[in-house]
RNA sequence: GGGCGCGUAGCUCAGCGGUAGAGCACUGCCUUCACACGGCAGGGGUCACAGGUUCAAACCCUGUCGCGCCCACCA
């Protein structure tokens, strides 16, 4: 037999083809949800930090939400794919900062707030155009026409709309209290952002001369530096080395300020020496216990400046020390005063900023709070009562215990970079919230404004994501055509930074939850098992891969290899397996074209080959499966099933049969043999289409001459 | 201190009540007219361990060991 001259080459070239079709789709409006008539379903991108490119990450899963979107497109749906971008806060302020520091140019505070936003946004705009090709590189079908991003106009108006709205509701306040401050970044930061270090410490004990002089008091502590702030000591009532000190009071030394003795449940008689200084400005479990006591008379000292450096409120000789040095000059000079009793090793857990890095300082600051105990009561009803689903389920545990023991929310940050709080002082400190700055004078006519200079937590406008970029606060008709969404595609680790925000805002300000399903998924890690990271070096570019294998060869094995939220060891080998599987594919259709007979569409006839009635049956058991796996979100069942009927039994088999039909039967039967296989590859490449999008569309182009 | 997940072929993982599966790797043969990124044939597992439930357990229950993760205010 010779071959046709038309007849494909034996490998293709995934790079060319590619970008061929995806322009192609983009061009043709094929990614737009124009099907008024069709039910539809609607997924929003976790919108990508504009902090540089993605990572193996984002491949994984904008490819398990490309997979759904285009399963339902082919399934009729009126599929809509919102996508944009998240201005993320400090860390793409971060990285802005160290881009100036590296090119040695003028830092933040000399370039001033207006040029370093023009900067940020120069930054965003190069950022954004990176992320937004990667989409298009591993052939995400969103609706680009409606790209946002979470610092545009709309978006602005949204979040100052829910700004003013909570604080109306008594749902949003202004309070001093403690804060995780960061003193890096000179910033508040939310628990959420606040990790846990293991660190082998001291326990230091330190004596209090007790006022009458009758002797000493052993107080331990883990922060001696805080001590020139301490307020009181607390013992617990009911132990009997201290009962009859109650009441009384001691000196501090280093200060000289007499504080008193107080009774709190809170100390554990049988830890450190039993009795625990107070230090209110400086410890959360110490605010408190100030506040349990507003009799006892108990100072509030604010030890540090914002770099936590020791402030005017110390002693003279210990100003302008940090905090470490502060530590040891206290330790010292209580030596020296012989009140230092003991020195204990101690492990303990020490508060870390997740970004800088840095310990992190209880500090006590003017903020912004959201009630989010509150708006989590919904929240958790909307998933015990099933409206919200996680997969997998055991998820929703964590949900659960996190929403029930929810703390306020500070949402205040002392950033540049970010939606500037919608508030406005008067120079006696009364405090307006006001849509806008005008609205904001009405409230005071005539009276100097000067605005909060402070920026919002970039989860508060990220919370606000799944209805935002429908167009609300506005009715408009996306908005009630694609919210609620369908399903919500993302990495377990922001189930609290963002699920749960977006199900509390989103539930408050539309009275629905944003999504019927919440599907989580695992980290991507090396081959090894090795979380991947920068330092280590151990990272993957997502384009590396696309360019050595094809962007479906990526996606396949990233289906593959999704299952039930596991993480994923990345194994080069891997993806190399399922670029021969495109390939193998794309031999099948050199087969069918070397035979004669193309066409898009085409109906197999009537099933009366034995052999014929057997693959049909196949297909239908494929599809089957293949529904199955997208109901119950088994990407790798989806991944799976294809490969198995594919290589397995289409073409090990089927093709293989077809062979010798072909050249035993007469013209006449051989051709509608060829007809109903060239039936069952467009069915096949139908399958595939959602996972493999772009080889299954230049075959389906190709043979359909 | 709580909570969760995992331990199945050399490797990566499915299976979660009815006589052990996939991919890769491995062995042998085949450069056969879709594909050597291929074809055919094949080897390989006391399903971590110990009890229990059941006619029947990798799968359910209890406990043990080993890994990993999350949450938590013992100074």
């Amino acid at each position: 037999m010779t071959l046709p001259e038309t007849l494909i080459d034996k490998t293709f070239d995934p790079s060319e083809l590619e970008a061929r079709w995806y322009a192609h789709w983009e061009h043709s409006g094929a990614f737009r949800p124009e099907r008024p008539d069709a039910k539809p379903y609607t997924i929003i991108i976790p919108p990508p930090n504009v902090t540089g490119s993605l990572h193996i990450g984002h491949a994984l899963d904008n490819t398990l939400q490309d997979i759904l979107i285009r399963y339902h497109r082919l399934q009729g749906r009126d599929a809509r794919w919102v996508v944009g971008t998240d201005h993320a806060g400090i860390a793409t302020q971060m990285v802005v900062e160290r881009r100036l520091a590296e090119q040695g140019q003028p830092g933040r505070k000399t370039m001033g707030r207006a040029r370093f936003l023009e900067t940020v946004w120069e930054w965003k705009a190069e950022s954004g155009d990176t992320i937004t090709r990667q989409l298009r590189r591993l052939g995400a079908s969103c609706d680009w026409a409606n790209e946002r991003f979470t610092m545009d106009d709309g978006f602005n108006t949204a979040v100052t709309k829910v700004f003013v709205q909570l604080y109306n509701e008594g749902l949003l306040y202004r309070d001093k209290r403690l804060v995780n401050w960061d003193p890096k970044l000179g910033t508040a930061i939310s628990d959420l952002e606040v990790e846990y270090r293991e660190i082998d410490g001291h326990m230091w004990h330190f004596r209090y001369p007790l006022e009458d002089g009758s002797g000493y008091f052993a107080v331990a502590t883990t922060r001696p530096e805080t001590i020139l702030g301490d307020g009181a000591v607390a013992v617990n009532p009911d132990d009997p080395r201290y009962t009859h000190l109650i009441g009384q009071r001691c000196r501090l030394p280093l200060v000289d300020r007499l504080i008193p003795i107080i009774a709190d449940a809170y100390v554990e008689a049988d830890f450190g020496s039993g009795a625990v200084k107070i230090t209110a400005a400086h410890d959360f479990n110490d605010f408190e216990v100030y506040k349990r006591h507003p009799d006892a008379g108990i100072p509030v000292i604010n030890l540090m400046n914002p770099d936590a450096t020791m402030s005017d409120a110390c002693p003279p000789d210990y100003r302008g020390l940090t905090r470490e040095e502060a530590r040891r000059k206290v330790i010292a000079d209580f030596d020296a005063l012989g009140l230092l009793d003991k020195i204990e090793p101690h492990r303990h857990q020490v508060p870390y900023g997740d970004r800088s890095g840095v310990v992190i300082e209880p500090y006590l600051t003017d903020q912004w709070y959201v009630d989010a105990h509150t708006l989590a009561q919904p929240a958790l009803e909307a998933v015990r009562s099933g409206q919200t689903k996680f997969v997998p389920a055991t998820w929703e545990k964590t949900y659960f215990n996190w929403l029930d023991n929810i703390q306020p929310w500070c949402v205040s940050r002392q950033l540049w970079w970010g939606h500037q709080i919608p508030a406005w002082y008067t120079p006696d400190g009364a405090c307006i919230v006001a849509e806008s700055e005008a609205e904001a004078q009405a409230k005071a006519p005539g009276v100097a404004l000067r605005r909060d200079e402070d920026v919002l937590d970039t989860w508060f406008s990220s919370a606000l994501w799944p209805f935002a970029t429908l167009g609300w606060p506005e009715n408009t008709p996306e908005l009630s055509r694609h919210y609620p969404g369908d399903v919500l595609v993302t990495g377990f680790d922001i189930i609290f930074f963002w699920v749960a925000r977006m199900m509390m805002q989103g539930i408050h300000f539309t009275k629905q939850p944003p999504f019927h399903t919440v599907y989580c998924h695992g980290l991507v890690r090396d081959a090894k098992g090795q979380k991947m990271s920068k330092s280590k070096g151990n990272t993957v570019d997502p384009l590396t891969l696309i360019d050595k294998y094809g962007a479906d060869a990526l996606r396949f094995t990233l289906s593959a290899m999704e299952s039930q939220g596991r993480d994923i060891k990345l194994d080069e080998k891997r993806i190399e397996g399922y670029r021969n599987f495109a390939t193998k594919l794309w031999n099948a259709a050199r087969f069918a074209q070397s035979n004669g007979i193309g066409g898009q569409g085409i109906t197999p006839p009537a099933a009366t080959h034995p052999v014929n009635r057997w693959i049909i049956g196949e297909v239908a058991a494929t599809v089957a499966a293949l529904d199955a796996a997208m109901a119950a979100y088994r990407f790798d069942g989806f991944a799976d099933t294809l490969y198995q009927f594919v290589w397995s039994r289409f073409c090990d088999w089927y093709l293989e049969l077809m062979k010798s039909e072909i050249a035993l039967a007469d013209e006449e039967t051989g051709r509608r043999s060829v007809r109903f296989a060239l039936g069952l590859y467009d069915q096949t490449l139908r399958m595939l289409h959602p996972i493999i999008p772009f080889v299954t569309e230049e075959i389906w182009q190709t043979i359909s001459v």
